[in-house]
DNA sequence: TGCCGGGTTGACCACGAGTCAACCAGAAGA
DNA sequence: TCTTCTGGTTGACTCGTGGTCAACCCGGCA
């Protein structure tokens, strides 16, 4: 099938890459994981930054769903605890045995050039989470939903990245301390 | 002189790997820059890595340097405003033209075995920051200094990633609510 | 029947990390 | 003064990796 192959490229290419680091992983390794030949790769994508995008749209897509079906499965009816359920989700994300960072930003410190078609899809994704966040905290009743965004999606960051380099267990912890003051800060009291 | 090549390498390698990301950057290119042939490179370094763990190290004695030094000199007497002060150099840091995220959390990704020595300088680094803003807690008469130096910590780590992706003008506003909020849970109150 | 998509092989180029052998000039100690 | 050490030079080399190219193969389909 057309996008069979295409796919399961994708798929070798996202475990590697985020594992070991996009220049870290030669294009052979991930021809050996899908058993394909290397001309038979540059019938898929143009290159090996192309192929990256690629990984980086895919994950972008399932990361946005897998937001917004957990926030809503977890989340409750109201939209000020499915925000507190944006947490949760990050605690699922950084505590996984396989995490080593967000992979988007890790591409964008790889990627420096805003020009890089890499570093403008991590851009992209970065963008389609706080609006995400922001629409949440719209309808939460925010008196100021762009600042609780921005704030929170910063907290996010932070968590990502001192789990990452500091593998500390307490990460969370410092995260949702810093995200409940937030919420205080900027939703309506709750009711007791 | 002994030391001075070496020195000249690694401002060098600093601005280049910065700018562009240690993996592409080639050797060659900072060879050009001191004016130095490859294979006396090599008796200064033992690798490429190498080169990137000395100028991990310069980095972090310089950073160190800079905290302690503008803390004191901006914050005042009361170690409750020089830990304010932390903010006035983040938001310097983040808002140098040359600003590409924090070097060390760049390293610590592009090397992500926590094995690699690059990657344990990055957490090296990061353990003396935290370190100094424990102090500067702990001084400051906080309740809990652990607690109020990893929360501060983690908002800096935020602000640098949040600034590096979305060039974000009001980044360090962001930051600067998020650390006011933590100082007031974790700070004796200000005398009026 | 003929063409096209997706695949194969094998040879090839360019470039970057790192090695090696041989050599050179100046400073420093016996 | 002779020797040795230090820091440097040149040039040729290996090896891995991204990427290209030519030629060929096979199954489905109009």
């Amino acid at each position: 099938m057309a996008t069979d192959t295409r796919q399961r490229l994708i798929e070798a290419a996202k475990s590697r890459f985020y594992r070991d680091g996009f220049r870290n992983v030669g294009i052979d390794a991930i021809l050996d994981d899908v058993g394909i030949s290397k001309t038979a790769f540059y019938k898929h994508f143009a290159s090996k930054d192309d192929l990256m995008v690629g990984v980086l749209d895919d994950v972008n897509g399932f990361l946005q769903q897998r937001f917004q079906r957990m926030v809503k499965d977890r989340g409750g009816p109201s939209a000020s605890s499915q925000l507190r359920a944006v947490l949760e989700v990050v605690k699922e994300i950084i505590e996984d045995q396989s995490f080593h960072g967000c992979i988007f930003v890790n591409v964008a410190m790889e990627f420096p050039s805003p020009h890089d078609p890499a570093h403008q899809a991590a851009v992209r994704h970065k963008k389609a989470i706080e609006e995400f966040v922001y629409e949440l905290a719209e309808r939460a009743g925010s008196t100021r939903p762009a600042d609780l965004a921005r704030e929170l999606c910063m907290i996010m960051e932070g968590a990502y990245v001192t789990r990452a380099v500091t593998r500390d267990a307490a990460t969370i912890e410092i995260a949702r301390r810093l995200a409940e003051s937030a919420f205080e800060r900027h939703l309506p009291a709750r009711r007791p």
